[in-house]
RNA sequence: GGGACCAUAGCUCAGCCGGUUUAGAGCGCUUGCUUCACACGCAAGAGGUCAGCAGUUCGAAUCUGCUUGGUCCCACCA
């Protein structure tokens, strides 16, 4: 077969994976073995794929495919998670663009919408990994919102509820007034911005009642203009004056201590509020006077219950002013601020604006629309139970974080949990199953929470009252569950533990094994399946949690469409290779650490390809002969079989301890450097006469068996090329694949082989730098000496081959009489004998620099030792080693003054 | 306001339970090579006072404290 020297991605890519597929390889069922399972972290079901998918979606398979091919059943079960909020934009936004509104819309005609965008939509995702060579178990492939998963959810609603622990609560909750929905206190992301601080007059409103208003306090400017006392209240947030019941001060602060009692007039809006004292305000803060408005802050709304106060909702819940406002209705509360604000100036209420940088909650899903806290009826979970056992075996290690930084995050928030706010006011999601009886339909209104209908109609009768109602009667609750409802019973609902408890596959596959997520949802779902895995599992929902860092550009920024510094990851595999794009992703990541991704690893990815490629050529071009092995190609495959071992051993390691990039990195030094540069370019076989020589079987055969060591060493990371060349390597049967051959297992291996070659392998170097620092053509041969003692002669062979040695002469004194160089490798003395060639006073330059070098260096470990100190207190193996060095350097030096001389 | 992490060659990082390292890797850079596997290559090189200061120690990139610069998380201060 005539390869061409350049590797083309495109021609095997496709055939193997459809394969792979067609063999059903990367199908799993429950058998004997030990399992090892991965659950893909479900990307949105209309979502596409972006580096961050790529980084994490390729790790997840180099674990897996590596589990494999250590002889586990190794399953990977890919899925997508339906967003609710993020989705139901999409579709809110799709509907706008044909002019349609959403509150136009039954429910039930917009889930058609929803569903129609997901089918179109959906799973495109999930096909692009398939490009990246992912051996997920596709025919497992899940929808949090497809029936079992559904299922799952509302029955886990109805057990927690059961349970206690589920509540529905009026509070001040996150609301987002884009989506017109609650968001539970994660999903805001506070954003330091740039804003105004605005100070307000609140002229007294009893002035006429005679106040007693202080003439003086002490080095405070009182507040009194022609119209009166007034106080100044410093806010971000002069529209929500018209919500304003009461005005409040620290009962310990002395300058506003004369508003005690009275009561101030809110500017513009004209209503008289008391004035509350409160050891909640900071007296530093602003004027020490703080505007109270219960229905639009949440510490407002406390100091509302507290005090007793009137709760003014002002905002519609789209953020326009309300008719409650009595001004400025139907406003932008956005577009208010400016407006009011200017309004103030006018009227001369204003007394002054100052630029002042604040945090800004807004909402994860919708990142320009600034959160508004709004009092309303949510469902709620109780967290401190889940809480409590969701800390313990992360605390105790049955599960194990890398890194383990983020043990303390993960504690410190559980610690530390709010409940959690379960309902949306979305449509796409599942719909919270409550049932209201009719009734007033106010606060306390009547419900039974129940798996359907029919259910909650028995529940429903059982309420005395209620014995005839029908089904007609039963209002199911409009709202939808937090889209990580469903995601948290992930582990457990891909093998039906949920509605099918202890069945066959939730026994054999739960608990996973790891999970690879970014650090970024560790709240929104790492602690919440935990929490949901034990409650539910009475176990843990893996055993490590691999966490990823954000890819960022070579810049460090993040990668964005807005910026357009986000490469497509389709378009990187059609240009470099799925291979080369996964190598070059692996190279550069590090667990907890943002990646700076950068097209020119890809490059690198893909140079290996080609590598691996081009010695296949060379192998493969080879032809077996029945002769005896050299000495030369004994030793290398001696000294490659140890090496192999060793780094097999290393590899193993790294995996182990989730070091990804180091193992995948040694893989590459041991393919390319030890392989490619060493042990191939030591057993090449000569080109005469227009002719390759032959090989004899045993190095041929041992080549052919390293490469295909190699390859199975590769394959976790680069399927693609590996199967390919696996497969031409030798003859295989119908339906063989590299992805089922084992990685073998690691052995002893003998130092002294690699050690003893690695002299041969530095005075190559040193042989090869004379060269090119004499201008010596490598076909010309040269002479060597060696002064004779610890050298490993076995290596000769070598040195000959591959250093352009036509004899090497091991001699007792090395014969310097001749000009030439000599070099040192350790304490082994070499010399290149160089007719005529080298230039003595360069030459002498050289040597003087080692010596002052190697004096330097002396010095320093003669110090150590001349210090009674030293030799006292340290250890007796510390030194020695010093000593060691002592007679090595001075030997050194010894052999370099000589030589020096001898110039 | 609380907490975590980071600072080592031009770039990205490893080393950090003190002593076989007067510091390693990959990329990049320099120089020389159309050597019949590969220029997506081969070979040889250059390059760092381990952020700064102080301390502990016989000995510190490695431990402690402080300073500076940067990142992230948490928190209801208008």
């Amino acid at each position: 077969m005539e390869l061409p020297d350049k590797y083309d991605p495109s021609l095997t890519e496709d055939k193997w994976y459809r394969y792979w597929i067609e063999h059903k390889f990367f199908h799993s069922e429950p058998d004997e073995r030990e399992p090892y399972t991965i659950v893909i972290p479900p990307p949105n079901v209309t979502g596409v794929l972006h580096m961050g998918h790529m980084m994490n979606n390729t790790l997840q398979d180099v674990l897996v495919r590596r589990a494999r091919m250590k002889g586990k059943n190794a399953l990977w079960v890919p899925g997508t998670d339906h967003a609710s909020i993020a989705t139901e934009a999409k579709v809110v936004g799709r509907l706008a663009e044909k002019g349609i509104r959403k509150q136009d819309l039954t429910r039930e005609e917009f889930l058609r919408h929803a569903w129609d965008w997901t089918n179109e939509h959906g799973g495109i995702i999930l096909k692009q990994l398939r490009r990246l060579g992912a051996s997920c178990d596709w025919d497992r492939t899940a929808f949090t919102m497809d029936g079992p998963r559904s299922e799952s959810v509302l029955k886990v609603f109805c057990d927690l509820y059961d349970k206690g622990l589920i509540y529905r609560g009026l509070r001040m909750v996150n609301w987002d007034p884009k989506a017109r929905t609650a968001l539970s206190n994660i999903e805001v992301i506070y954003r330091e911005e740039k804003s105004k601080l605005y100070y307000l007059k609140y002229y007294l409103a009893d002035t006429d009642t005679n106040p007693v208003v202080p003439t003086e306090v002490e080095g405070e400017v009182l507040h009194r203009d022609e119209k009166g006392w007034y106080a100044v209240v410093a806010t971000t947030r002069p529209e929500t004056i018209m919500g304003d019941t009461a005005m409040c001060i620290n009962p310990k602060d002395p300058k506003n201590g004369w508003l005690k009692g009275h009561k101030v007039t809110v500017p513009l809006v004209g209503r008289a509020v008391p004035v509350i004292e409160d050891r909640y305000v900071d007296v530093e803060f602003g004027t020490g006077c703080l505007k109270v408005t219960p229905a639009h802050d949440v510490n407002d709304y406390n100091l509302g219950k507290t005090h007793n106060l009137e709760t003014i909702d002002i905002f519609n819940p789209d953020g326009t002013l309300s008719p409650a406002a009595g001004l400025y209705v139907g406003m932008d509360r956005m577009v208010c601020r400016k407006q009011i604000a200017a309004d103030l100036q006018e009227a001369g209420l204003m007394e002054k604006v100052e630029d002042y940088v604040n945090k800004v909650g807004y909402s994860e899903r919708n990142p320009n629309t600034a959160v508004e806290p709004r009092l309303c009826k949510q469902w709620y979970l109780k967290m401190e139970h889940l809480a409590q056992i969701a800390l313990k075996p992360v605390l105790e290690g049955n599960i194990k974080f890398h890194p383990d930084k983020f043990v303390n995050t993960y504690r410190n928030w559980l610690e530390n949990i709010d409940d959690w706010c379960i309902s949306r006011q979305l449509w796409w999601g599942h719909r919270i199953p409550a049932y209201y009886l009719p009734g007033n339909g106010g606060e306390d209104e009547t419900f039974v929470v129940a798996l359907n209908k029919e259910e909650a109609l028995q529940k429903a009768r059982k309420i005395k009252g209620y014995e005839n109602i029908t089904a007609a009667d039963l209002r199911h609750d409009e709202d939808a569950l937090d889209t990580w409802f469903s995601s948290w019973l992930w582990p457990v609902s891909l093998f039906d533990g949920i509605n099918d408890p202890g069945n066959k596959e939730i026994r054999y596959y739960y608990p996973t094994s790891d999970l690879v997520t970014g650090p970024d949802i560790i709240f929104f779902w790492v602690a919440r399946m935990i929490m949901a895995g034990e409650e539910y599992m009475g176990d843990v929902p893996f055993r490590n949690v691999y966490f990823t860092g954000i890819v960022r550009d070579k810049l460090g920024r993040k990668m964005s469409k807005q910026l357009g510094n986000s490469p497509d990851p389709i378009g990187l595999i059609e240009k470099y290779g799925a291979d080369g794009v996964r190598l070059g992703i692996l190279l550069c990541t590090s667990a907890g650490n943002d990646i700076l991704f950068d097209e020119s690893q890809v490059e690198q990815g893909r140079n290996f390809s080609n590598k691996i490629w081009n010695a296949f050529r060379l192998v493969q071009g080879w032809k077996e002969a029945d002769v005896p092995q050299s000495k030369a190609n004994r030793v290398a495959v001696e000294w490659f079989r140890a090496k192999l071992e060793k780094t097999l051993a290393q590899i193993d390691a790294d995996y182990d301890k989730f070091r990804i990039n180091d193992a995948v990195m040694a893989t590459y030094k041991l393919f390319w450097d030890d392989f490619c540069a060493w042990y191939l370019e030591a057993v090449k076989p000569a080109y005469r006469d227009g002719a390759q020589d032959p090989v004899d079987s045993e190095t041929y055969q041992a080549t052919k068996e390293f490469f295909d060591v190699l390859l199975r060493m590769l394959h976790p990371v680069m399927p693609f090329i590996t199967e390919e060349l696996w497969q031409n390597l030798q003859p295989r049967k119908k339906g063989e694949t590299i992805m089922l051959q084992r990685i073998p297992e690691t052995t002893d291996c003998d130092g002294q082989v690699i050690d003893r070659f690695e002299i041969a392998q530095q005075a190559i170097a040193s042989v090869r730098a004379i060269r090119q620092q004499k201008n010596i053509s490598p076909k010309t041969p040269l002479k060597l000496q060696v002064a004779a003692g610890s050298f490993p002669e076995e290596v000769n062979p070598v040195i000959e081959k591959l250093g352009g040695i036509s004899e090497i002469d091991i001699c007792g004194e090395l014969d310097t009489s001749v000009p030439g160089q000599g070099f040192l490798v350790g304490t082994i003395r070499f010399f290149v004998p160089l007719q005529g060639m080298i230039d003595v006073k360069e030459q002498k330059e050289k040597i003087l620099a080692e010596i002052a070098r190697y004096e330097g260096f002396l010095k320093g470990v003669n110090a150590k030792l001349g210090n009674a100190r030293f030799v006292e207190n340290a250890p007796s193996a510390v030194v020695e080693l010093e000593r060691k060095k002592q007679s090595d350097a001075t030997e050194k030096l010894n052999s370099l003054r000589t030589e020096l001389e001898k110039l």
